[in-house]
DNA sequence: TTGATTTCCATGAATTCCCATGGCATCCCT
DNA sequence: AGGGATGCCATGGGAATTCATGGAAATCAA
């Protein structure tokens, strides 16, 4: 079973920042970094792109290198790859977990999805994401809630995995 | 023959949340993670899903990884990958079986199905789910009840078999 | 200097690990 | 066939660790 985020954690946020990173998504980045000094305290970086994306988003080193090495194989100059390093470059930031397990989350980062004393983690496969939860709630939530009203009464989301499989 | 669930039990669930797997089930889990350490301790994830779902499946590592594959062969952004990977990512957790054969449900999850001192394990095909027994009683054998009412008396169920291919 | 960041220790609660017991079912030996 | 003896299985209890979280001391930065 790869290494990947599994899981939903409502964690403290302190007046300098610091959250505690779900202890199975530290074992996730500590997997997920080659060089990782031994013991802990593994890098990873967050991206918080642009002014209308309401969460943050995490990546393994491993993760990240992959996303990268993409970008740098699209040709120089095309539109799209100058977005996408924006984006993974520029309004992102490498950082690293602490000794206690925790991560720092500068005033900036926070003040940008709006968190307060409680922030709200969900695992999204290769990566995780960071919301104030009550964004998540509202956001995302109710976001589900429509979707699937466009389904029949009873649906169930799993049909939607057909393609070849069980019944 | 394929590894698949099969029987349904009722199990103790102490102060703790720890739970026995039943041993046949157990067998199941261990043939299906492939890097199983030798002797038993499998890994295998739990999916409880929202809200509204009042039980917990439990995937092998073989199968959870088929639905990852999955889901990530979507295209990215798609709301429907969005969707199934807040539930299988989301809202789920991965686990292993202890050397007793049990599986700690913690806290956050009994509640959320209601469990008390016992839970009903029954088996479906490649995963198996776990229902507080009153839970259980109450909407599923209701719901097949009287669906098998829609058909007529006598009515043999391996007729929905014919004209079915499978793979 | 002064606010901000980084280290280092502290602690209660939750979780994991380790050992123990009683009930069944099976195997085996005579 | 009798009658243990063996071994798996479901459960319990307590000790040992890990976790999340808070606060103070030590460093920085400008």
């Amino acid at each position: 079973m790869a290494r990947r985020f599994r899981g939903e954690f409502h964690q403290k946020v302190d007046a300098k920042g610091r959250v505690s990173i779900p202890a199975q998504f530290r074992r996730v980045l500590i997997a997920g970094d080659p060089n990782c000094p031994e013991g802990d305290a593994p890098e990873f970086v967050i991206v918080y792109g642009d002014h209308r994306r309401k969460y943050l988003e995490c990546y393994t080193a491993e993760a990240i290198d992959e996303v990268d090495q993409q970008i740098s194989a699209m040709p120089r100059g095309a539109v799209e790859r100058r977005m996408l390093e924006r984006l993974f470059s520029g309004q992102s930031l490498s950082t690293n977990v602490d000794e206690t397990g925790r991560l720092v989350l500068p005033a900036k980062l926070r003040q940008k999805i709006g968190l307060g004393d409680e922030a709200f983690f969900t695992a999204t496969g290769d990566t995780f994401q960071i919301w104030k939860p009550e964004t998540y709630e509202a956001e995302e939530l109710t976001r589900t809630e429509t979707w699937l009203e466009t389904f029949p009464e009873g649906f169930d989301p799993l049909t939607l995995l057909d393609g070849r499989q069980k019944d």
